[in-house]
DNA sequence: ACACTGTTTGACCGCATGGTCTAATCGTAG
DNA sequence: CTACGATTAGACCATGCGGTCAAACAGTGT
């Protein structure tokens, strides 16, 4: 008889997904307002007015409620950025987009970028190392790595260090959920501009011939 | 008699102040490796080979020993970096000082670092505000905004946003740290050269007139 | 020998945590 | 009505936390 906690089965009832989302949402809330260790399941039950119990029922542990929580995001930003790369053509028009498009989407979705950051950087397994931090190539980077790439590889590009710029513009991202969340006169609109004109100068979009 | 708790005297005895460094010291080498909710008092007594009470002997209270370890490598760091800003005079120059400096700091003292991110963005009041985290204005930020609006009002720097351009530079300066910690490959002399060249197209550093 | 201060230990306390378990509740099919 | 699976609440548990406390130890001046 494993029939006792759900663990995804084939075919959930409407009441399981319902009281997944809601859970998944209640965590995010209060990861995104009292941080990592304010996120005790008593505090996510007692948001969404119903018992500890129902957590663990629907979740097989805390550990499969945050990474429940991280795909789940995780996987509606990058639906959102492929399909904006998707309309755009030249490196310089993609790279654009891919800043925008991340932008944008922490807007929308500032609680929901802002716990993943959360869990993402406080999560760690048994043995203290991070649980979610990719210990070798880190998917999200190569695919801006790469796309920069590609704009050199056509000559749009100037020859600047993909990997390492790749990291500077990420940061310049990721640093962006912080401050929506604790600096009200954070304009992301200005910011993403600037962001914008940075990156293209960086990237030296339209520059063909070398000047020396 | 409140001669009990040590709280920093006048006159620290030799003890005192071997004790207090050198549980600072573990402190910053729990934190860097086990992160913040790994940091606790047991633990870092654990590492200093000492009792708990002999912690909380010489500190006030894990706060105290958090904020300590905070305002002693800030301060450090700090006055690294203004030594380094006073042997530089153009604004362009002032900026890449700035820059290499605090890299060339994270490189040297990198646990120091590590474990004060940890604390800044983990440690939080009673009410669930971060501690540390400033509010209003931010004096790291406001420093290096200063620099870049100097640049400008000179005539050395092209037209951006300086709140925003500082932003973006202090989060690559920071996601560093990181990176280090966790990619045995990152070479923060190679992150080092990229950002500066970064830097100075972000700041169109020689450029006076505008072409438009 | 004594007292005094600085230092250290280990037992202990109250509390919050993640998680388990039992029993009760609800809705529905027979 | 009954039976059954899905769902929920609440009592309970072991563990680890930050912190307190009384007692012991070490050195030093008298």
């Amino acid at each position: 008889m494993r029939s006792n906690s759900v663990q995804t089965g084939s075919n959930p009832t409407f009441t399981e997904s319902a009281r997944r989302t809601q859970i998944m949402q209640c965590a995010i809330e209060v990861l995104a307002e009292s941080g990592y260790s304010g996120a005790s399941l008593a505090e996510i039950a007692r948001r969404a007015g119903i018992s500890k119990s129902v957590v663990l029922y629907y979740f097989s542990g805390k550990d499969d409620l945050l990474s429940s929580v991280v795909f789940d995001v995780y996987g509606r930003a990058g639906q959102a950025i492929a399909e904006a790369l998707s309309h755009e053509t030249s490196p310089g028009e993609k790279i654009a987009a891919y800043v925008r498009t991340n932008l944008h989407f922490l807007e929308e979705h500032s609680a929901e970028i802002r716990a993943v950051v959360e869990i993402v950087s406080n999560a760690r397994g048994a043995d203290g190392t991070h649980s979610f931090v990719p210990q070798g190539e880190d998917p999200v980077l190569a695919h801006l790595e790469k796309l920069l790439r590609e704009g050199q590889r056509s000559g749009d590009f100037r020859n600047f260090d993909a990997h390492y710029l790749a990291i500077i513009i990420r940061s310049a991202i990721d640093t962006a959920s912080g401050r929506l969340v604790v600096d009200p006169s954070f304009d992301l609109a200005a910011y993403t501009r600037e962001l914008l004109s940075v990156v293209e100068l960086a990237t030296g979009t339209h520059r063909t011939e070398d000047s020396s």
